[in-house]
DNA sequence: TATGAATGAGGGTTCATTCAT
DNA sequence: TATGAATGAACCCTCATTCAT
């Protein structure tokens, strides 16, 4: 698994003049998708973005479909491995909570790129067809091997999301949460905390921290016993 | 402006037999959209969901471009509406805000794919490219009406979101609310419920009443002071 | 500037195994052209001619309008290539004028296609249109730039007309030619010239050089003192 | 057969509350047909010259190519009808050649859109495609009788061509012009003096009148013996 | 690894034509 | 006669993908 995007998945542009290698594609793809969205991107512009041509970029992705399914993963793997220290430390549950709320939008702020395909990507993602079925064997079992690997890419959504749910639960069992309900709150947590990356900008009056901690607050109020 | 969508823009499906006209249009793309985006999503695609042909889109609609933007302005017309009557509203800003809430949750949950295409493309209206400046007369014509309605949805969206932090204003000037930051208050919420009609199903063990209630009630706790 | 066209524009056909170029799509291009015309010849039609597909044809140029303005323009850098060598010689203005009329006349019947591209063609390539949408700044700047070609495509045409009109004066001004109207009389050989792509038939009983000869004889006649 | 153009086939522009016939479309569609040529012309831009709708169209005329083939019909018989008076007449060959070429260029000038079409749309008439087999046998049908017509046409054509070519044989034959080849000379003389319709432009600073009487003169020159 | 050339598969759009009103 | 709506057939063009170099 690659780990370009370990630490907030935070970018650091490639000079133009190095050889270009698959996590820098995964970072100028994920660019070019927030920018055009999956299906108007074009192999040609993430090609371009690394100065290479489109047929280059299949010596590295066998197809614009594993390119996304990369990107997405990098993503994941990124904010998943930014909360594992939390979750696995010991610590009150609104502390662990305040905590995971800050770490995911601070990571979305730094990276609004990967931010915005974790969000807007996914149904490319869910939409990918499968291979006419005159397809070369050759394809059917990159196909296969395709689907494996999205199958557990959700998976592995689904588990990043139960680390807010579960911490959530914890807190409501240990009666330090008021009793809501969990799905709810996670959902909410998790609508508010990705729709940051649609409405951040770099540029604006607030840094990806400030926005962090307001919004944590906000949100911890919501279920945090008085 | 078409009013299809008004009173929360539920979906009536047309019986086969009957001539199509704008709005059935209108409602047919939305699901389409939800389900594949607009880039995905071909003329043919909408045109079969209301058993046309995709030429025959073009006596309704200009191009593709425009039957999105007609799409959106549905939309957002029809939440706008189910705003206005609790805005104006003589009640506490507590309660004004939680009607609103649940107003927009319902709305989205009834008519998931508007609300999708809500979230999903307007950056696909962004996108939307201009035509030469030597194109038609005609052409140009259309695509400067094509962007002075752009232009006024994007506008009106604003005034959408600004209706919420109105509200949010006036608690906190009025001492009902907690001082947070309005900006920040307002996104935490547009996001959560924004987001439902991402993860809504509507065979889930809830109903959109009962998501929206419950929401609403974690949002309010988290600037209502106790 | 392609240089095909050099000398009489003479065909080659190329051997089908052998890999395409510029060149050789000029050459098929104008052909259909002058059986279909512009607008009726499609992209597949001239990409046949050359065992290619459609889609391998923009490979070499951007669109169709602008293959129509390299069929033109090879037409014509062709024929000003055979006239200079004749208004540069140092010859009486009637032996000049024969010998370019001669010379005109000669490369339509050689080449029948490009011939009839530089008659017929011409409104088509005024009347290209900038494409309805530009994709990018890219095609602007392609367009801006196909517009410079053409317009420098009209200035040398009229070049080449002004060739014909100036040794027609010098033959006024020296008294060897009858004081006629030079521009009617230029725009009579033009025509009559031209008109001949339209009806010369290689397998009619009269060659090309037969045929420039006698209308180059009657031609002159009509200017020439007796 | 129509007679809409008799008399040089002048125009007169229909106003717009009477109710439109035959002849102002086919006057129209002439327009059109030069300013786009027949492929780029559509029916609705026909239409539209007549303040009507395509549909209409098709209680005039059955199909596009029938409304061309009427176009070029009316502009044949136009012309053809004002030789007659000339041919038929008892006076030179010279005089008569003369008054021939005159009438044809200011019947040009007159009215350039027929002209023109006349010009370049005489591929398109050739080039109009049979049925497909699975076609109804009604369209067969209409398809033996346009080809019925079109030859016809065809036929007309070289009759009036051969009009001119008659009077050239006559005046070597009495050795009032040189022995020319007499088919040259009359493509020459038809050349030039359908190369008006291409160049000629209503506010230029010659009359049609002006334009013929000088090209008249320059093209007997050719001819006459002196 | 990198790429220029080639292509099959569409996609948006136009258009001639039909038909019910 | 006139037309709005509908459609099949094409057309231009794009794009993901392949392959020889």
């Amino acid at each position: 698994m690659t780990n370009v995007l370990k630490g907030r998945f935070r970018v650091a542009r490639k000079p133009a003049d190095q050889s270009v290698n698959r996590d820098d594609i995964i970072l100028a793809a994920a660019e070019v998708l927030r920018r055009n969205g999956y299906e108007a991107a074009t192999m040609k512009d993430i090609a371009a973005a690394v100065n290479l041509t489109a047929a280059s970029l299949y010596h590295h992705f066998r197809n614009k479909d594993t390119l996304l399914l990369a990107v997405l993963e990098a993503g994941l793997e990124a904010i998943i491995s930014l909360m594992q220290p939390i979750t696995g430390s010991r610590c009150s549950s609104a502390d662990k909570l305040r905590r995971m709320i800050r770490a995911h939008i601070v990571a979305v702020t730094d990276n609004t790129a990967v931010g915005a395909a974790m969000v807007f990507e996914i149904r490319a993602l869910m939409n990918v067809k499968a291979p006419a079925k005159t397809a070369s064997a050759d394809d059917r079992q990159a196909y296969a091997e395709f689907r494996a690997r999205r199958d557990a890419f959700f998976a592995r959504r689904d588990q990043f999301e139960s680390l807010f749910r579960q911490v959530v639960r914890e807190g409501i069992e240990s009666g330090e949460f008021r009793p809501v309900d969990d799905g709810i709150y996670t959902r909410t947590l998790l609508g508010a905390q990705n729709w940051v990356g649609v409405w951040y900008r770099p540029d604006g009056h607030l840094s990806g921290e400030a926005i962090a901690g307001r919004m944590a607050e906000i949100l911890l109020e919501g279920i945090v016993k008085s």
